[in-house]
DNA sequence: CGCACCCCGACAAGACTGGTCGGAATTCCA
DNA sequence: TGGAATTCCGACCAGTCTTGTCGGGGTGCG
C-alpha cells in the first residue's frame, strides 16, 4: 500500500500555492510552478486540472492566468488533496475489487470488511486532522512529538 | 491506495487455517483449501509460500503434508500477514520511490514526510491491533461499535 | 515404486503509474 | 488585430505491478 506521485505532487502543487499569496495576488502559471519546484511540466499541468475538477484550486485563463487555492489552506487538508488527485484515499476492495459476488456482497457475513472499514476510517481520520497550513511551517509536521507507542486503543 | 489479493487471499487463507485445527491436527493441503474458498490453487500455493517464508505457516512434504498456523491465531495480527504477503504494510515514498533526491534525502526538511510517518504508524497500530482471533467470529468484527467520530486526536 | 504433495522460478496478459504530446480555446498586450 | 502566453483536454506510450498460470523438481507415505 502507498502513495503515488498523484498525491504527492499534488501536495507540493498545493503547499507552493499555499505559499504564494492568495486569491488577490496574481495566480501562478502550471510552467512556473513545475520549473520552481523541479517537477515535468506536462505532469503538473495533469494534476492541477484534477485539482480544479475537485474544487481544491481555481484557474484564470488567457495570458497571465494560472492557479491559485480555492479556499483558505486552514480549511484544505491532506485528504482532500489526495481525494481529489486520486479517485480516494483508500479503496475498499470489497466494492471495487471483489474477490467472490457471494462473499463479497454487502449483505454477507463476510469477517475481513469491517477490517478494512476500520482501517478506511483511520486513514481518512488522520488525514483529515491535517490541513495544509500543518505543512507550511517546514521542520516539524504533524505530532511528532513524544507520542511514544499508546497501543491503539480507540 | 487500496489492499491487494495478496493479501485479502492471505488473509482468507490465514483464516482457514485458524478454523482447521492446530499443529496436532493433520495439515491442510493447497490445493485442498483452495478448492474450499474457490481461489485458484496455484496462486493460493504462491501465496502459501510467501507465508511460510514470512513465519506465518509452516509445511509439511509429501504425500500427506499441508500447511498449519506456526503461531496461535491469537498471536498473529492482520498486520503480520500483510506484512507477509506483501512486503510492508505502507510503503514510505520518501525512502523507495523518491520525488527527487535532495528533497527526500533523510536529512533535508520535508514538510510531507511527517504525515506520511503518522499515517504508517496509525495504519501499523491500527493492523496490529487486530488478531485473526478477532476474524473467526464472522458477524461483528473489530469495532463497529458506536465509535461516532473522534477528531482523530492521539 | 507411484502417488500426493510441497517447492520454486519463469512467464504472461491486463491494469495502473508516470509521464509526454499535440492541438484547441481563451485572454492579455502591443 | 495579431501574436504570445496560458489554460484545457484527450490520446498516447513505456515501464512496473498485479494476478495469476505453467512446468518441473524434491519429498515422503503406503
Amino acid at each position: 500500500m502507498r502513495i503515488t506521485t498523484w498525491t504527492e505532487y499534488s501536495l507540493i502543487i498545493s503547499i507552493h500555492l499555499a505559499k504564494r499569496g492568495r486569491r488577490g495576488a496574481s495566480p501562478v502559471a502550471a510552467r512556473e510552478l513545475a520549473e520552481v519546484e523541479r517537477l515535468p511540466a506536462d505532469y503538473v499541468e495533469q494534476i492541477l486540472l484534477r485539482l480544479r475538477r475537485a474544487g481544491i484550486v481555481e484557474s484564470v485563463r488567457g495570458a497571465k492566468g494560472g492557479y491559485f487555492l480555492a479556499r483558505e489552506p486552514g480549511l484544505i487538508t491532506v485528504r482532500d488533496v489526495m481525494a481529489a488527485s486520486e479517485h480516494q484515499t483508500f479503496e475498499m476492495n470489497c466494492d471495487t475489487h471483489p474477490v467472490d459476488a457471494d462473499r463479497c456482497s454487502p449483505s454477507s457475513a463476510c469477517a475481513i470488511r469491517p477490517v478494512w472499514q476500520g482501517l478506511q476510517r483511520r486513514i481518512d481520520d488522520f488525514l483529515g486532522s491535517v490541513p495544509l497550513t500543518e505543512l507550511l511551517r517546514d521542520e516539524p509536521g504533524p505530532e511528532l512529538v513524544p507520542l511514544t507507542s499508546s497501543p491503539a486503543s480507540s
